[in-house]
DNA sequence: GCTTAGGTAGACAGACCTGTCTACATAAAG
DNA sequence: CTTTATGTAGACAGGTCTGTCTACCTAAGC
């Protein structure tokens, strides 16, 4: 078995506390290589700390994912919600097929094409521990819910407003978990992210003109 | 770290092959607790055969698992492409609300219901492994492909069907990330790819009126 | 000044990993 | 009858994994 290939072996800077780097050493690493493919080894070597400091601020590796889990959840809904507000203040409302959803297509191009991008950590963490680590799927789970509410807030509040922006996140899934997976396959996954969103934003334009 | 946890530990049946047992027990295996969290021994083990026997009839464990791949994904796009078939023949072609996608929906939710169900294999393999083994990143793309054309077959040939029927994948895609991950979601993730279908069909529709 | 918290370094236990080794058994094919 | 393929059993090497251990250091708070 090929072992751990892109460790992306930078450290973390000297000035900040100890837990500050555990954690950020974990949530490069584990994003970048897979919660279970990185040893906790490389977590201390990447903080430049000693085992014995991880294990004194995390009682276990499953914390520390759990930890990891829910910090990027605050940070990446964070960025999320921002850059969707950003871009639907930017979209010139006037413009011809313009509708609700598009600036969730923008936001999902800009995240494609982050350095270093690979998917959702949440769907990654929930392929590699399964349910063997319960903490994994709850807060997964949370996740999803917290980015559906933050689509909802593109669409005009009403009856299907719930289930249009579950059907965006489910689009949305998709499209990255192709663009994951993806050999040359970022543009051709925004391409059918755009046909789905289209198809959702133009159905229910037909739903509130029919009443 | 918790370890090997829903192991599945049957036997597979001593009158076949031991190449045979040996593939069956890593499908079963591999499917339900990953790749990599899946060590040779386990395989082994189910298989009812000796180490020796594996590595003579794979090189090593990355070729196992690509072969592993290789036939899950002939299995289970034979099964896809059967099951869409059947539908789409059930299907009361006078219904109200019938589109074209209606028979993906149905195959969702059989395989969704599937026991031991846990996602896109595919999938799943990309995320535990990455891009460390390659083969599993082209055998990704492939089934991929695979997919949308079996979708394909519902749509009638034009020339908006190949991006349709991208677009359908990708959907599926998405409620099958979230019905694995998922606490009570399968029935939730059905609802959200029967929004994003019935949508994509209506505007087909509406796109092959206007000509 | 003394205690306590947080840090360092590195060895260690016990488990699991992949892959190889020796040595033997069986059965079909030439 | 002999070769070759396929199987058995189990030890082994060398590595990685999580988590614990001893022993020492430093700086802030009381």
């Amino acid at each position: 078995m090929t072992l751990a290939p892109s460790v992306s072996s930078a450290r973390e800077p000297a000035g900040l506390p100890a837990r500050e780097r555990i954690l950020r050493a974990a949530e490069r690493l584990f994003y970048l290589n897979g919660v279970r493919a990185t040893g906790i080894d490389r977590v201390v070597a990447a903080a430049g700390v000693t085992k014995v400091t991880v294990y004194r601020h995390f009682p276990s590796k499953d914390e520390l994912i759990a930890v990891y889990l829910e910090r990027r959840h605050e940070t990446w809904i964070a960025w999320f919600g921002e850059a969707l507000a950003n871009a639907r203040a930017a979209q010139p409302s006037a413009a011809r097929n313009a509708h609700p959803l598009d600036p969730l297509l923008q936001v999902a191009r800009d995240w494609f094409a982050q350095p270093g991008f690979r998917g959702c950590a949440f769907a990654n963490a929930v392929a590699e521990v399964g349910a063997t680590v319960p903490a994994v799927a709850a807060i997964a789970a949370r996740h999803k819910s917290a980015v559906r509410d933050a689509i909802a807030t593109l669409l005009p509040a009403g009856e299907t407003a719930r289930d249009m922006a579950w059907a965006a996140t489910l689009a949305l899934d998709g499209a990255v978990a192709n663009a994951q997976s993806g050999v040359g396959s970022a543009e051709a996954s925004l391409q059918g992210l755009r046909e789905l969103l289209e198809a959702v934003a133009l159905r229910a334009r037909a739903r509130r003109r029919r009443g």
